[in-house]
DNA sequence: TATTGTATCCGAAACGTTTTGGAACACGTC
DNA sequence: GACGTGTTCCAAAACGTTTCGGATACAATA
């Protein structure tokens, strides 16, 4: 049986109250009753219980995360360097994280549904988001705490922090161009993904900047793994008329698309150019090194951490919308190192 | 304002606790006031404040799972296929998944303890056992309910499932030494590790089956990166008399070790062999596809979730040690795939 | 008629904490 | 001697739920 405040007040002839003050620091108990009661606490190995204080303050101090998967193999290193980001910014302020993990869809709401209407949580994360994202529409409706990873089209108002990936992706396909390519294939993520249609948009607008026709054919969407970059790489590459250069929407799709250029005996930097997005830790020791555009994820996930602590606790925040710059990241994928 | 027990029973004119029975199934409440008594609750949008029904029922329906991740940069993809495995167990039955990461160490024990004093769950997952592991030491000392994935050293008694990383490892260089291998080097997760002498025993094991010595100078220790299996392979590979085939404990580290030799310009399943552990997705996707042994990751983590649910809802498990047979995979990065 | 049984309900306590609003007392000041 | 001013303490309520141990009314049984 754990030790209660009721024990504590027991053994040293105080009032549960006075207990309570005097490990919570007020100042109108003695100095001395203080140090008996802290003594004594800490002797009888006394720790609050958590779940009594949280009804009492009317709070939980968790916040909520829920991780959309997609299928039972889901091996995605973008999420757990995310995760290990907004654990630790969690941590940092002695907030307890609790996740979930739900594919897209409406047993997923639900799940947010659950974490609001019962006070799970004090607030939510929210990730990828999405084109009319019913998960943005219900928290805004119901007015509860939330900082999302990504804008929304939906004409709400909401706190969020998302990278400006239209610039990245033309900054990239820039780079390409630049090379010397004309023929870029473009895998694309599921364009129900807000970042899918910026990164697409960047893509788009560095053609136009150059004048290159935009060419339907050589648009594709794939599902943001490595299987599938590779089935989409090896399409484009089986062509008559094969493209130069192919970007994908990020970089595990990125690496599928190199296994199978190399898979077709292809030299990728020289007979083809891949690029990704993302900057995993992998892009960086594949072979060759991965051309990509670099969001920094553990900030990322440090920061809407920070930002939706900040929300809960000042119950407004001073900068809703943050957009980060991404950086692009020229590696041996298209062409020798810089 | 959340809608109360005590705002239906206002409206209605039962009592509290005949809402409360009434919503809880019991049958001592009459068929037309229990009808009643839901339709008003579902009309004024009741849902039980769950931290007010865990104050009372003293359990928390949550489970703790605390994720040992080294340095910012943690992108694990055995990671999150573990953590979706686990999420999607405990979201069968209901329960929550409390998530923290920390880095191994004193700090990390902190969370356990937390955890475990503040009764913030009722259970928690222990992973990647260590030896003399202080987390399962003192969860045993306070008997507080876990399952953990892995052996231990201690002479405790506590529910485990695990891989038989040992015979995993005898199949994998056996299938090595049958390729005609003699001079195989062995890049080691760091031996603190329970997975990591299980393994490297596997490994002796093999060798001395075949009366092969065993060389001290091809064993080397990682850190289960593809950073680090990188650089281990290019130490390898650069010496004067290279082994003709590298085992790393992880396929991560065996993805670095393939983009070390390749960087060397060697062809990886023809100049020299290699071989991981694990298979992750990208393991099947790299180029060349590689060879490894299987552990069911997403399902480990559901079945540990299973045990440690189990045992708080039964006190007990009938099956308190798993061990699963894994499966050896063989693909290109060891010679032709079969 | 007295007793037992059944169906339906509820008051009060309990879970462990924090907070409110004041009580009790000592001390100094006018 | 009355009046403030601090200092130190505490009873009770509150958070929202579940559960224990009856209570009541009525029908059925002996």
């Amino acid at each position: 049986m754990p030790v209660t405040l009721k024990d504590i007040a027991q053994k040293v002839d105080y009032s549960v109250t006075t207990v309570s003050r005097a490990l919570a620091g007020y100042d109108d108990v003695a100095e001395s009753t203080r140090q008996l009661i802290l003594k004594t606490a800490a002797k009888m190995g006394y720790h609050p219980n958590i779940t009594a204080r949280r009804l009492q303050k009317q709070r939980t101090d968790t916040i909520g995360f829920i991780i959309p998967t997609h299928g039972p193999r889901f091996a995605d290193p973008f999420f757990s360097e995310l995760l290990a980001g907004i654990g630790n910014g969690a941590a940092e302020r002695e907030l307890d994280l609790l996740v979930s993990t739900r594919a897209p869809g409406a047993e997923e709401l639900e799940v947010y549904e659950r974490m609001v209407r019962e006070r799970r949580v004090d607030g939510l994360l929210v990730v990828r988001t999405r084109h009319r994202d019913p998960r943005i529409a219900y928290l805004v409706e119901h007015e509860f705490p939330f900082v999302a990873f990504g804008r929304s089209d939906l004409e709400v108002n909401f706190p969020y922090l998302d990278v400006d990936s239209e610039a990245g992706m033309r900054q990239l396909a820039q780079h390409l161009i630049d090379l010397g390519h004309r023929r870029i294939a473009y895998v694309s993520a599921p364009l129900n993904l807000m970042f899918a249609s910026h990164r697409l948009e960047g893509y788009k607008e560095a053609l136009a900047a150059n004048g290159i026709p935009f060419d339907e054919s050589l648009i594709v969407v794939g599902e943001l793994t490595e299987r599938s970059g590779y089935a989409m790489g090896r399409d484009f590459l089986t062509q008559d008329e094969r493209p130069t250069a192919i970007i994908a929407c990020n970089d595990l799709m990125a690496l599928g698309v190199i296994s199978a250029a190399q898979g077709l005996g292809l030299a990728v930097g020289r007979d083809v150019a891949v690029a990704g997005f993302d900057d995993i830790p992998l892009a960086e020791h594949s072979l060759p090194s991965l051309t990509t555009v670099r969001q920094p994820i553990y900030e990322i996930g440090q920061r809407i951490c920070e930002m939706l602590i900040r929300l809960l606790q000042e119950g407004a925040l001073e900068k809703r919308r943050v957009i980060l710059k991404p950086e692009l990241i020229k590696r041996e994928s298209c062409g020798a190192a810089i």
